[in-house]
DNA sequence: AAGAATTACGAAAACGTTTCCGTAATCCTA
DNA sequence: TAGGATTACGGAAACGTTTTCGTAATTCTT
């Protein structure tokens, strides 16, 4: 169980600790014979080298620290996975924590981040309030945010153009004929849920259609939320053709509401979500939605942290990425 | 940026570094007075203690690594969020990889956990192979494995009890009422398919009718493969009133077929999952479905880690969780 | 009040690496 | 072949902790 060190090596090779790390690293101050002796040796002993003690005396650790709110959410975890292959790629192992949500969880796995030492960390936050909640832990260690829109804030970050994404599916559902659309929101503060909002009333300016928004009273976007909101919408009149929802968890919400009162989707009514998280596709559901490019993302916060990491002193960068449509079948031509 | 240390305070407290780390620790060979002196020194100072350095004398990280086939996986994305909240309150961090259903892969990200110095491994196994594949290193390091049996091999596991699970859901078929219950599996050489299949046969037997299957010639279970089975399938004569799929994933497919072949569900054919995978609960699919407690699973495997961890020649144990029923809205009483 | 026990602290080693500096031995150059 | 440059290696410090051991100073015994 117990280790073989780069010391039993030199021991048994019979040359100093300096010349077996010099083998093991490729460095040139080396004798070709004496590489491949000790490179044997350590293939035969088993050796491997002592990460901790390597990270110790190079002053950082090649760890990444990854603050999110629940591996649960299935956008979330698509993320996660693109960030950690990429991540690993790049050198650096992923050190995961969930915040579940909750503010103060998230500041304390923050500090218990960087007593690991990590080299930086991004952070999925909660909402627009971890920003404020971290300020001024975000100076202690590189870090990069994700997925929310920090607009003119001093940080890092990458973030899809959400307003630009609404405009999309507001044009799209326009192209279908549609001219009465519903936009279903929710009542968070995020940043985020503004400019998607932005995008539709924008789009429905520029299109000459009227901008009809209903707002959920929970702020936490979730199928429950989008359920009871359609379910009391539909219980009173609604004569709007397309409705487009600010996530595709509300959506799946609308799609059980419209089941239960006899809505054909999409044959009564079109339904469009946003995110395209990995429920959206599966055949049962079907959501027609706009995607945010997760792997594009993941990439693109890696690369920025790596670059922060490397100059502490840069100023801050953001990454916005193009939103795009992804076509299912929850929306069609309107017929006349 | 630069962090101030132990010896930072011990210099400006003047005092030893033994005397910082003592009221640190909490030790009790200290005066009450110079520990509160230090402590508060250490909260203006803001000192924040390098887990690095310590690792490398206590020879542990408390770091756990987790390595999972792909995060995207909602089976394995509910377990790791268990295990690492867990964990955390048990005073570890998690160290994720995904091995991307690459049985090499998996091996090469394993050592990586090695060298970093983990103190423990959890496995979510892409099968079987796996076992094989990794025998020589998981004496190197404290490993469990999740989810697969691994029946009488040496090595800790947990797993649900699949056998006992779906005596569960056929019995639950039967007592709706249904006779022809149709068994859709996938030709994986996981033993816990194998498991599964067992019961359900078992449970035919018992119950005095007859076991009908049907394979996928996929080996990886998806709701590609299942609904490419099931559009044969329907295509063909089909007289059963009830299907029970391995995994909830081949159902969701058999949902999308049975669509197309505008068969409906629950109503002209009953359809029953397994695992209960957070898409089941959707409420555009409702899938009745047998619950692997993901919970319980993952308490049970870090427990079981750090018994192994505690006592590192102790006997292998394994930890069978008891699998439930979930009742949702796609089978249903067969009306006569 | 003298010896023993206890308390509170300092000195230093240890963990497994990397790297700087020094230095013999070999090489090249004129 | 003498001199400097280069090569190949060893010694030792350093990274930030924890912990063992030693020892003054204090407290407890009778």
């Amino acid at each position: 169980m117990s280790m073989v060190t780069l010391k039993d090596i030199a021991k048994v090779a019979g040359v100093s600790y300096a010349t077996v790390s010099r083998a093991l690293s490729g460095s040139s101050e080396i004798g070709e014979d004496t590489r491949k002796r000790i490179l044997k040796l350590c293939e035969e002993m088993g050796y491997t080298p002592n990460a901790v003690a390597r990270s110790m005396v190079m002053k950082r650790t090649n760890i990444l620290g990854l603050i999110v709110a629940s591996l649960d959410n299935p956008f979330m975890s698509e993320l996660t996975t693109n960030i950690e292959i990429y991540a690993r790629r790049c050198g650096y192992n992923l050190m995961v924590c969930n915040s579940s949500y909750d503010v103060d969880l998230e500041k304390e796995v923050f500090t218990l981040l960087v007593g690991r030492q990590v080299d930086g960390i991004i952070l999925l936050p909660i909402s627009s309030e971890s920003y404020e909640s971290l300020k001024s832990l975000t100076a202690q260690v590189p870090t990069v945010f994700i997925s929310e829109n920090l607009q003119d804030l001093p940080e890092d970050y990458v973030a899809v153009d959400n307003r630009q994404g609404m405009r999309i599916a507001t044009e799209y559902l326009y192209s279908l004929g549609h001219r009465k659309i519903l936009y279903f929101g929710c009542r968070s503060h995020s940043v985020t849920h503004r400019l998607r909002l932005d995008g539709y009333r924008q789009a429905c300016e520029s299109l000459g259609i009227e901008a009809d928004v209903l707002y959920s009273p929970f702020s936490r976007s979730s199928h429950e939320a989008g359920y009871q909101l359609a379910d009391e919408y539909f219980s009173g009149e609604h004569a709007h053709t397309a409705m487009l929802c600010a996530t595709d968890s509300l959506a799946i919400g609308v799609m059980r509401a419209a089941f239960e009162h006899n809505i054909s989707i999409p044959d009564q009514l079109s339904l469009m979500g946003f995110d395209n998280i990995s429920f959206a596709a599966l055949p049962p559901i079907n959501l027609t939605s706009i995607d945010q490019p997760k792997q594009q993302m993941a990439t693109a916060a890696v690369d920025l942290l790596l670059d922060r990491i490397a100059k502490p002193e840069a100023g801050h960068t953001s990454v916005i990425v193009p939103p795009s449509l992804v076509e299912r079948r929850s929306a069609k031509q309107l017929s006349e």
